[in-house]
DNA sequence: AGGTATTCACATGAAACTATTCTCTGAGTTAGG
DNA sequence: TAACTCAGAGAATAGTTTCATGTGAATACCTGT
């Protein structure tokens, strides 16, 4: 495309109007004004964490909920709220909000406190320190004055998984250590059965409040996604039976409102690219079979060359319609190691490299005994048939294949 | 036939190792007084 | 003498290896009928 046939475009797109009113009202971080379907938890909320207005510790608080209910999107309205309020009664009240996910920034204990140093304005090194040192300078420095911290850990199930419980024993007697200060935790999980293979003493003083949120039922989903298409479409643009539909797409997976609206707006978005007026049933199809096709190619463009080796060795059995075991992908994996010059891992870790392919949900690793010959995991895809070339193109070009 | 014992082919766990990035510390070096 | 440099010790972290132990059920092997 040259120059002026570029211009062109761009003077064409701007000129074309949008189907969109503000796109924004569709995307995963918009905070609407108000949560539907949540007073209950809401009004649950803040009476717990009421307290901290007349700077009284509030009890830890513990939440679960699948993902996409509407755990995160709460807590986020309650404490801004409450900060503001806060804020103008000149309440010293701090509110942490760390996503324990987040790569580098708040996924093992020591990174963990000191992005809490950060978000106090001290800044601390990103390694070098020990670990109680850091709890040290933490310690210290709230303590300089009287000051009320609630810290949420979302998705704190991860962070567990990742560094175990002791963790947040830590977190909670914290308090002890502190003269001035007080430090109340809120943990977020996805994760249900979360608390159960905690360590007892931490399970009690974590969950001294509990707030489950349910998933969304699919007619809840409608109001929703109904609620929300008003603010990011302009009129009319919607097609009948629309929203219906990505909300049952989305109530069949377990009622995850984001999933729901990302279905929309990705809807929306194929059907302005493609220069439609209106947003129709099959729009949504064709939504759901795009943003599946880009997580899975997002996921593998982004694994180390190991993960893509073994994936290239999975797929390489995949359409021979036979099981396939561990053993069968090793030695194919060694083999492929050899050619392309890249030393191959120990059986062990490629097991460990499945397992966590497995847990990606790019393939479904079941452990299968086979009686006398033996105990294995049996590997089969877990994306669709019409990706898979993409994929393995993908993969050669990543190993040079 | 029915019951037990073996056995396979890995799974799963724990610890230890490697390499990288970063801090802190103290010895040695340098430049200015 | 104060400021600076630089090597070495020690941490955190990610990815891996080494060693050890666990495991479910198809088969092999008995046993008494």
């Amino acid at each position: 495309m040259g120059e002026k046939e570029l211009k062109d475009f761009f003077v064409g797109y701007l000129s074309k109007s949008s189907i969109f009113k503000d796109k924004k009202a569709l995307q995963s971080n918009y905070t609407p004004k108000t949560v539907p379907y949540r007073d209950e938890q809401i009004e649950n909320l803040a009476s717990i964490l009421a307290p901290s207005l007349r700077m009284e510790k509030p009890s830890n608080l513990f939440i679960y909920g699948k993902t996409g209910s509407g755990k995160t999107l709460c807590v986020k309205h309650v404490s801004e709220n409450l900060s503001k309020i806060a804020e103008e009664k000149k309440i010293p009240i701090k509110i942490f909000y760390l996503n324990c996910k987040m790569k580098r920034v708040a996924d093992t204990e020591y990174r963990l406190v000191a992005q809490m140093c950060r978000e106090f304005g001290v800044e601390v090194p990103a390694t070098g320190l020990p670990t109680d040192e850091i709890y040290k300078i933490f310690v210290n420095e709230i303590d300089k004055q009287k000051k009320l911290l609630l810290v949420i850990l979302d998705e704190i199930d991860q962070l567990v998984l990742k560094t175990g419980d002791e963790i947040l024993y830590n977190m909670t007697r914290l308090n002890s250590e502190l003269k001035n200060s007080e430090v109340s935790l809120i943990g977020i999980s996805n994760d249900l059965v979360f608390t159960d293979n905690l360590d007892p003493r931490v399970k009690s003083s974590l969950s001294e409040e509990e707030i489950v949120f349910s998933p969304y039922d699919a007619i809840q989903l409608q109001k929703i996604l109904k609620q929300r298409a008003k603010l990011a479409f302009k009129e009319e643009v919607v097609g009948e039976g629309v929203i219906e539909k990505c909300a049952a797409y989305a109530a069949r997976e377990h009622g995850d409102a984001r999933r729901a609206l990302e279905l929309l707006r990705v809807a929306g978005e194929l059907v302005e690219r493609g220069g439609g007026k209106i947003i129709k049933e099959e729009n949504i199809d064709q939504a759901e079979e795009k943003t599946e096709r880009d997580r899975v190619l997002d996921i593998i463009n982004t694994q180390p060359k190991q993960f893509k080796l073994t994936l290239y060795s999975i797929f390489n059995f995949m359409d021979k319609g036979i099981p396939i075991f561990t053993g069968d992908i090793y030695d194919f994996y060694k083999d492929v190691c050899i050619k392309t010059g890249a030393k191959p891992l120990t059986q062990r870790r490629v097991s460990d490299i499945i397992a966590e392919l497995d847990m990606l949900g790019i393939i479904n690793a079941k452990v299968i005994s086979k009686g006398r010959y033996g105990r294995t995991r049996q590997i089969c895809l877990a994306i669709p048939q019409n990706t898979v070339p993409k994929v393995v193109d993908l993969l050669k070009e990543g190993l040079n294949l």
